[in-house]
DNA sequence: CCTAGTGTATATAGTAACTATATAGTCAAG
DNA sequence: CTTGACTATATAGTTACTATATACACTAGG
């Protein structure tokens, strides 16, 4: 064989370079979308390394969410100008999916973060801490709100924190007005929120907290807070301190990291004051 | 209903907030993977905001390659613990995701930009143009090599740019010597290369080249590429130059853009010298 | 020259993770 | 009391592989 014929890549050797199983080229020669150079007498297939390029290609639109036969569609009827207007439109796509990655690692990152908080704790003691300024993301009012209504607000914050790119992987949090808590109504939220470690720009509906805190775990079901919050306000009594303005919940513990309930744990900070 | 049962979200709106299809939960269900927290006497499901936090953490496990099944097993025996180690490996795994879709980022705008400066060009003009600084990574040398190892040549050179991240978007080129090139063996490369429009350290074989190449473009199958340099080395005449060290081949337009082989476009560059 | 070992081929069946379709029960609003 | 928008189950289809079974081809060693 003459150099030039040298330059033929068996179907093993091509798939190899491809980093995908042998069949999958087959598959790919069968739906239309790469077929070899050539074939042999034996019907062995020959690629070129031009064809590598070819499949490098296919591999980012795949890549990119286009199904193999779409990418289909496109090779059959392609020119430098269609090709040009994929790429240009790709390229938007591809800076939304790093975006999107982006994200998710600040997520995983928020996660490690909680977790590590978490290890370190007895979820026994109450504490008297003073927390630094925090930005949350608030959500529209929740206090006595209709069933129907607080599943909207719900989905409406979701879509919200999805849509402007505000889910930090921070859990959801709830905020309990000084009233209804003296009331006994600990589940009567007044505000779903989330932290955003590194604020953004441009939303209105943030709130900056700040200021001394009484912070407590409840381990279990939700039903039997109410517990945890008279150990809590026994606990103020104690110290001389009177019910500030909020309370804050947090789950700690989601059903990702536990099977049973009886291990939820929820942190509660109750804002005081000093009398 | 109480505020607490109100909670509950419907199959239809938590699929919404998942923005996945109804049926992928009810999938997710048969496979054990997130089941509802209850169901009522007519079978409807019911899902909490909780339940959400988990389908966005089994979402992110998917999306890094995890499968269900792998994800299910997680879930049947999950604590903190493996919790904080499962993030931190997927940490790393997002990482590297990350750098990949930077790397295809690159490679959009390296086509895009090989596009643009082909649209501008009457393919059978040729230029003299001194071309600036550009760094090249070469393959091992290639010069009367057998076939046997010019694939493996070939297939070192692309694994090392794919495992050195050093897949620029480019194309792979060809070098052929002076000596070659006079001897009339036009394919008998010496080097294969990519251009590296960001230069990384710590790579070895990299080499830069600058001066006076005369440039032109053949239009059709290797073959023919023969006329082509006769042409040129006739401009070379007229203009009074003499051949320089190295001529470098490109495809500009590969079967990815255009289906028909006629219409393939080699660049070739000459590195040339004022006599 | 034979044979073992690796490669190639085709044909077909199986898989994962949805996705669509068909059929039927539920429920609130007019 | 019916209409329309929901809910349910069961089952079949789809995409993009992936594995298996069987047979032919090629190369190197005894």
């Amino acid at each position: 064989m003459s150099k030039k014929d040298g330059k033929y890549l068996t179907t093993g050797e091509f798939a190899k370079l491809c980093k995908v199983n042998k069949q999958t080229l087959f598959y790919y020669e069968q739906i239309g979308l790469l077929k070899p150079v050539m074939k042999n007498k034996n019907r062995y297939r020959f690629y070129t390394v031009h064809q590598l390029e070819y499949f490098f290609v296919i591999d980012l639109l795949k890549d990119l969410g286009m199904s193999l036969n779409d990418i289909q569609q496109y090779t059959q009827n392609k020119s430098p100008e269609r090709f040009l207007e994929l790429m240009y439109k790709k390229k938007e796509e591809i800076v939304k999916k790093r975006q999107e990655i982006e994200a998710k690692e600040k997520m995983i990152e928020a996660k490690i973060a909680l977790m590590e908080e978490a290890s370190n704790l007895g979820f026994n003691e109450i504490t008297l801490e003073q927390l630094p300024e925090a930005t949350l993301y608030l959500s529209r009012k929740i206090e006595n709100i209709t069933d129907e209504k607080y599943v909207e607000v719900i989905s409406d914050f979701i879509e919200e924190l999805s849509e402007s790119h505000l889910d930090s992987g921070y859990p959801i949090g709830t905020i309990t007005e000084r009233e209804q808590v003296l009331k006994g109504e600990f589940s009567n939220y007044s505000y779903l929120y989330i932290e955003q470690p590194t604020p953004k720009e441009g939303h209105p509906y943030f709130k900056a907290v700040k200021g001394d805190f009484l912070i407590g775990y409840h381990v279990g079901d939700e039903n039997t807070i109410g517990t945890t919050y008279q150990r809590l306000f026994s606990e103020m009594e104690r110290l001389d301190l009177a019910l500030g303005d909020h309370v804050f919940e947090e789950y700690v513990y989601d059903s990702v990291v536990k099977n049973d309930t009886e291990h939820y744990v929820t942190k509660i900070m109750i804002q005081v004051n000093k009398k």
